[in-house]
RNA sequence: GCCGGUGUGGCGGAACUGGUAGACGCGCCGGACUCAAAAUCCGGUUCUGGCGACAGAGUGUGGGUUCGAUUCCCUCCACCGGCACCA
């Protein structure tokens, strides 16, 4: 009797080899090259969800795989452990947020050792140790001293839900990213981060990211959004005082379409007028209210009110009135535009919403009639360029004639000779506003002193500890009513001084946390040397929803520590995989007052028709139908989870890792499916069954002694060997090259089939198939490592399989006497031939003109050509 | 509106460089084993016509290039994602 497939049993006596022969544990070695495989690392929200287990397997395929591959192979894990969800879980269960987070992480670090991914837990990080974030501290100290990082008053986001202020980046359609709750506009004090210092650079350095998806490379690009155009200054004299309008605009070729200037209701401009303009005032006010909600900007109407100023027109001398617009951004450019109607389409809506002048200066091709002013409309359709469309400058004065470029450049001279304007850049970046109004975070290492100011804590003080025993209670930052905390003495003076209270945003402690897993030993530095042996990271992964945020603040943290000598690297990630969502269906059903109730899914039964068509779902527990509202990703609210360690419990880690990489490529959404998981289970067992069987056969090392390139073999024997090597070479290129890895395991599914049908028993066949078998294991180890661990033993290995070399196909194996060719005739498939392997050309273009089926389809048609592709296929054209 | 992506059986997906469309798996149908069920094994499964060998059609739509197009080019449609009065 064969010993029966126990997942539970294989899995624990595999890990517990693991740890004991501390089988994960890396560090530098030289002799190897190096490569440094990260996984994003989790927030301990309390479980481990789906996306977690998908991400953490595609990282240890890699690794395992790497490792195979004789890389130096790093995958450490940590914890993203400060935020907001610990205060919130602190509130409603009245435990610090401290020991909540130290309890999932150890819940959640038990779940993830389940999977037995191959990570060295001895570099294991948690941000919000002391030990961690001082370092945070201590180069945010480092960023005041370059200037790099700063004190601002300024308009913020506010998250009434929240209680606190968020960055640009976390506001999306004018909700908090977190709390979907409407952001609100403040004037607060906040430290920010000079981001924008890097802006080119981060730009640039996108282009040297090959190993980045495109997609995340453009929403990076689009986020910093740079862009060429012109700094016009309008001239005006007020109250005796003379000034000068700035705009910005990409389009100083239409200059000379000027009928008005617009400013944001926060521009100093409007707020000068407002002060003896009551009317106005108001108006400026309720664009302040209405600005909160970015979102509806876009859609809103184009209201503006005049500021009775005129500034004058640069080049034409002509007099421009200046509107206030609530269409204008303060926080873009100068915060005020040139509104050229004529071409540009807010512009052109807000004119004729006040009767304001159009002027068509930009015709769509040289030579175009320019019509006069009062030309008709048809005419004007026929030569003007539509809005936002470059052509040829027209009553324009001097510049008539000459393209955008020509143009903008003649302009910009000008206007630089009259120092009244110059090419500028504009970005569309912001700094990053990193004071959160939280407990729960790294605190910000100032101090307040009445008569010093804003001191910096001295290093030697550094942490400035977290006190982690406080509960928040919904009103407000608890160290605000921490004396022991804030109450402090000025560095400087020594006086009392009061400790700044604000914390860091999170995404400062995941913009450098896989540095620290260089050197978590040191406390003495926030890095050293052993950071430029791992850094950069080789093989990043994790969602897409990190695009722009974690990634675009990991570049610019990397470049700074860069600048400050502490790291080799610039760019921290050389290759990113972005891995999608793991969906599961939902189902539901409305009771009578409509409240809609959700099932989970592994509680309902799906109904097929006689075609495998699905035809309704009812409740297993009612036999009552609901309705299938299609897949989405995992939430409580939809009840459509899956708890991983039931899960593991039920299936084994190997299968669940198997079909998360089996069911969709890594950055596919990836749709659950339980009988997949159960498909996934079967195969397992049956390479088990597969390989119990055969060394139930006997005489396991015998068969594996010769070497079989040179033994005489039956073709089917040789066929065989070459399924089998055939297959290895596509696995290694599946995974090492393509990273794919659904296809890598199809490629061992066929080659199982066809081991199932091969049926030899003489002692060559055995070794053919114990051949076979030892390549299935190798093959499979990176993605089900349990289980190919113990196969490896059962085939009389004594050496563990984790230590062993991927293997090389054998060439003599590979090598083919007879190919199938295909034949077309007309470009359809009519029939096959076989021919030697070296055959020439003629031969097999003979072969396939003589082969029955195919003389059926030429017969009595003159052929015209013959198409040869070496080695594929013929094709006849008749 | 702008930028990017996707569209293939009942389902997830494969076909990497223009060369056998639908690998592999799930589901479904039939069979073996079983008192029965589970497990396992074997066979079938794009659609249409035909008992059948076979024939025709077929990769969102319409066109083009080519001996040959899921793959390249153009048009349109649908869906997904990002950005969005950015001057």
């Amino acid at each position: 009797m064969l010993e029966r497939y126990d997942h539970a049993a294989v899995e624990s006596q595999a890990q517990d080899f693991w740890r004991r022969s501390r089988a994960f544990r890396v560090s530098e070695d030289s002799s190897r090259p190096k490569y440094y495989c990260l996984s994003m690392f989790p927030y301990p929200s309390g479980r481990l969800h789906m996306g977690h287990v998908r991400n953490y397997t595609i990282g240890d395929v890699i690794t395992r795989f790497m490792r195979m591959q004789g890389y130096n192979v790093l995958q450490p894990m940590g914890w993203d452990a400060f935020g907001l969800p610990a205060e919130n879980a602190a509130m409603k269960n009245n435990v610090p947020p401290a020991q909540w987070t130290y309890e999932n992480i150890e819940y959640m670090k038990r779940q993830l050792a389940a999977l037995g991914p191959m990570i060295d837990w001895e570099r294991e990080v948690a941000t919000c140790s002391p030990e961690y974030y001082r370092w945070n501290q201590w180069l945010f100290l480092r960023m005041l001293e370059k200037g790099v990082a700063y004190k601002k008053t300024g308009v913020v986001n506010w998250d009434p839900v929240d209680q606190t202020v968020l960055a640009n980046e976390q506001v999306i359609d004018g909700r908090g990213w977190r709390t979907g709750a409407l952001v609100e506009k403040r004037e607060i004090p906040m430290y920010y981060l000079r981001i924008t210092n890097y802006a080119q650079d981060l730009l640039d350095g996108l282009q040297e990211l090959p190993g980045w998806p495109e997609r995340v490379r453009t929403m990076q690009a689009n986020w910093i959004g740079r862009s060429e155009g012109v700094r016009i200054a309008f001239p005006y004299e007020l109250d005796g005082e003379r000034a000068a309008l700035n705009v910005f605009t990409t389009r100083a070729d239409t200059l000379f379409g000027v009928t008005f200037c617009a400013v944001a209701a926060e521009h100093p401009l409007a707020s000068r007028a407002a002060r003896s303009n009551p009317q106005l005032a108001a108006f400026i006010e309720e664009c302040k209210q209405g600005a909160a909600m970015e979102a509806e900007l876009a859609t809103m109407e184009k209201k503006g009110m005049p500021t009775g100023l005129c500034v004058t027109h640069p080049l034409s001398g002509e007099q421009i009135p200046v509107w206030v617009g609530n269409y204008v951004l303060m926080a873009y450019g100068e915060g005020a535009v040139m509104g050229v109607p004529g071409h540009d389409e807010r512009d052109f809506g807000f004119a004729r919403k006040y009767g304001l002048p159009i002027r068509f200066v930009i015709a769509r091709a040289k030579g175009a009639p320019p019509p006069g002013e009062e030309g008709d409309e048809a005419a004007r359709q026929e030569w003007r360029a539509e809005f936002g469309e470059y052509g040829v400058c027209v009553h324009s004065g001097k510049y008539d004639g000459l393209e955008y470029q020509a143009a903008v450049d003649a302009i910009a001279a000008d206007l630089a000779a009259k120092k009244l304007g110059e090419k500028q850049l504009q970005w569309r970046l912001r700094d990053w506003g990193i004071s959160r109004q939280r407990y729960w975070g790294c605190p910000i290492p100032i101090i307040h002193c009445p008569h010093c100011g804003d001191v910096p804590t001295p290093d030697e003080d550094l942490p400035v500890l977290l006190p982690e025993g406080l509960v928040p209670d919904g009103s407000g930052n608890p160290l605000n009513k921490t004396p022991s905390f804030y109450e402090c003495k000025c560095p400087k003076c020594g006086g009392d001084a009061r400790r700044e209270t604000d914390t860091m945003d999170t995404f400062v402690d995941s913009s450098w946390y896989f540095m620290r897993f260089a050197s978590p030993d040191n406390h003495a530095a926030m890095v050293d040397q052993r950071v430029n042996y791992w850094m950069p990271v080789d093989q990043y992964i994790g969602g897409i929803e990190h695009a722009i945020l974690h990634l675009l603040y990991a570049r610019f943290w990397t470049r700074f520590m860069h600048d400050l000598g502490l790291v080799e690297a610039r760019e921290p990630f050389a290759n990113l995989l972005t891995q999608g969502m793991v969906l599961n269906d939902i189902y539901s059903r409305k009771d009578g007052q409509g409240r809609v109730e959700y099932f989970n899914p592994a509680d309902v039964q799906v109904q097929f028709d006689a075609k495998g068509n699905r035809i309704g779902a009812t409740l297993k527990s009612d036999g009552l139908p609901v309705d299938w509202e299609g897949m989405r990703t995992m939430s409580k609210s939809k009840n459509n989870g899956v708890d991983p360690t039931e899960l593991i419990e039920r299936y084994g880690a190997d299968s669940v890792r198997l079909f998360m990489m089996f069911k969709a490529p890594p950055e596919d959404t990836l749709e659950w499916s339980e009988d997949g998981v159960e498909g996934a289970a079967r195969f397992v067992r049956r390479v088990w069954r597969m390989v119990y069987e055969h060394i139930a056969g006997g005489g396991v090392r015998e068969a594996a002694g010769a070497p079989l390139s040179a033994a005489p073999l039956s073709d089917a024997q040789r066929a065989m060997r070459r399924v089998a090597h055939a297959t290895l070479v596509k696995v290694t290129d599946d995974i090492g090259r393509r990273r794919v890895f659904n296809t890598a395991i199809a490629a061992v599914m066929e080659l199982m089939n066809a081991l199932s049908k091969f049926n030899d028993a003489t002692p060559l066949g055995r070794a053919v198939a114990h051949e076979a078998l030892e390549l299935i294991v190798q093959m499979l180890a990176p993605i089900t490592p349990h289980v190919c661990h113990a196969l490896w033993k059962e085939l009389g290995h004594d050496d563990a399989l984790i230590d062993r070399a991927w293997p090389k196909p054998d060439p003599q194996a590979l090598v083919q006497d007879a190919l199938e060719i295909v034949v077309q005739v007309n470009g359809k498939l009519r029939g096959r031939v076989t021919v030697p392997a070296d055959a020439e050309e003629a031969q097999v273009r003979e072969a396939a003109l003589a082969d029955g089926q195919v003389q059926k389809w030429v017969e009595g048609k003159p052929v015209r050509k013959v198409i040869v592709v070496k080695d594929k296929l013929v094709n006849i054209v008749v």
